[in-house]
Parts: structure tokens; sequence; C-alpha cells
DNA sequence: TGCTGATATGTAGACTGCCGATATAAAGAC
DNA sequence: GTCTTTATATCGGCAGTCTACATATCAGCA
């Protein structure tokens, strides 16, 4: 059913932080990488400009969706490796089924008379 | 294709503005006639404050859009009966086409690894 | 007749969140 | 040695929604 009340501001929020949660399933990444994966699994269509991202990575680890730590390996360049938490990983399959469900009725509300979508 | 590039908030503006049109496609209607169709075609989900209601119908009225004008019948209450124009019909078919590209896109990327959506 | 609630439109200010610019810093290329 | 890429971070501007306020008509009720 998904009975939350829709809002458009917290819409447009999530399908950012869905698409870092969602990277961050298949393995713990830095930043800098989120970025570079999100565009590339995406074809280039979805892009975090830093002046994006890194706030939403700060949000989503005061919130514990996911777990920051300083990687000082070899002394070299500093990178912040997060990864993906048991609370962001229900987070992540929350808000994607929600999205979804927001998502088909949005596409029959504004669907034509003569197409129906699946 | 659609490879126009992706925006955030334009998408969610984008979202207010499908709404808008698509209920003025089965005719013409007052602003506050339409925060109550979309909200019940919507089956509550999608509703309109008229905070934000009114100036999405300004807007789209400078922007050629749709067409108001004051319907002074009966000399009753005044209401402002919005139109659809053809540059607005032509906006509604591209924007819907290319909110189903992306929204197809974004579900495929935060998909799961065992689920594949249609 | 006066009160209330629904209809109907509009604006102003607060708030939120993305974007561009700027800053810092180390690694590698040339 | 300087430039580009990698890597993180913050700040001011801007756009757009939301709450609240403002105005006005009409219907129902007591």
């Amino acid at each position: 059913m998904t009975d939350e009340n829709f809002d458009v501001q917290g819409f447009a929020r999530d399908i950012n932080v869905l698409l870092v949660l969602a990277t961050l399933r298949d393995g713990s990444k830095h930043g800098y990488q989120i970025a570079l994966d999100v565009e590339t699994e995406s074809s280039g269509l979805f892009r975090f400009r830093h002046g994006t991202l890194y706030p939403i990575l700060h949000r989503l680890e005061a919130e514990g969706f996911i777990d920051g730590s300083w990687s000082k390996e070899g002394g070299g360049r500093r990178k912040k490796v997060y990864a993906l938490t048991a609370g962001g990983r229900a987070h992540l399959e929350g808000r994607r089924a929600h999205v979804g469900e927001v998502v088909a009725r949005l596409l029959r509300v504004i669907s034509g008379p003569g197409e129906a979508p699946a």
C-alpha cells in the first residue's frame, strides 16, 4: 500500500539518497568513487557534483545509514570509506519500495487516455 | 534516447507541472478544481497546497503552456479557468516521455541484484 | 442576522536543499 | 617545477515548496 503522504521535496531528496545507498550495496566505497560509479551505472544520466554528494554522505552518516572511516593505508591520499549499515540497508529497501509505488502511481495519473503503463 | 542531462530540482518541479497539465487534458479547469482532481485521481497521494499550486499556474501561464481567463458568469465567485495550449500539450507529452525514461533508468540502477524491473 | 465552513485566489516569509565556486592537499605525469 | 587528477570539505546564491496570512463569495444553520 505504502500509505505515506507524498512530499515532492523529500522525493527528490530520496533519489539522491537511493543512488548513494544502492551503489554501496556492492561493497564499501569512498565518496569520489561513489560519484564515479553512479555516473557509470546510469550511463552518464545521474551524476553528483561534489558540493551535493559530500553533504549527503555526512547526513547519511549522522542518520546511521552509512558508516564512515578514514583509510590511511600507505600514508597517502586520505579517503573516507563508507559502508552500508543494517539500518541503511533497511532504509534502502524501504525507500526503494516507496519510490517504486509513487512512481507507478504518478505514471498512471499522468499517462494519456490511450496508453496504460505496466 | 532522451539524452537530456538529469537535474534533481527540475525533476521535482516536473512532477508538479505534469500533474497540473495532465488534469487539464480532460478539459479546462480553475485552480481549485485542479487541486481537487489531482488528489482524487491519485487516490489522495498527490495533493497541492494552494501556496504551491497558484505560483505554478502563474508560471505556466507566463510560459505559455496554459491559457487563463476569468469567468464572471453569474457575477458570483471569481474563478480563473485554465486551458491547455498547443505548446502546453506538446510540453506535457515531451516531459512525460522524459520523466518516464528517467524513472525507468533510476529503477534499473537502484534495483537489487536479484530483481529485474520491467 | 450572524456564525461557520467550504469555495476560490493570492502573497509573504521561513525553510530546505542543490549547485557553483572556492579551498586544501597529495599523487602522478611531463 | 608545474599541471592534471584524485579526494574531501564548506559557503553563498538560488529555486521552489510550505505555512500562514489576507481577501471575498456563497450555502447551511440556528
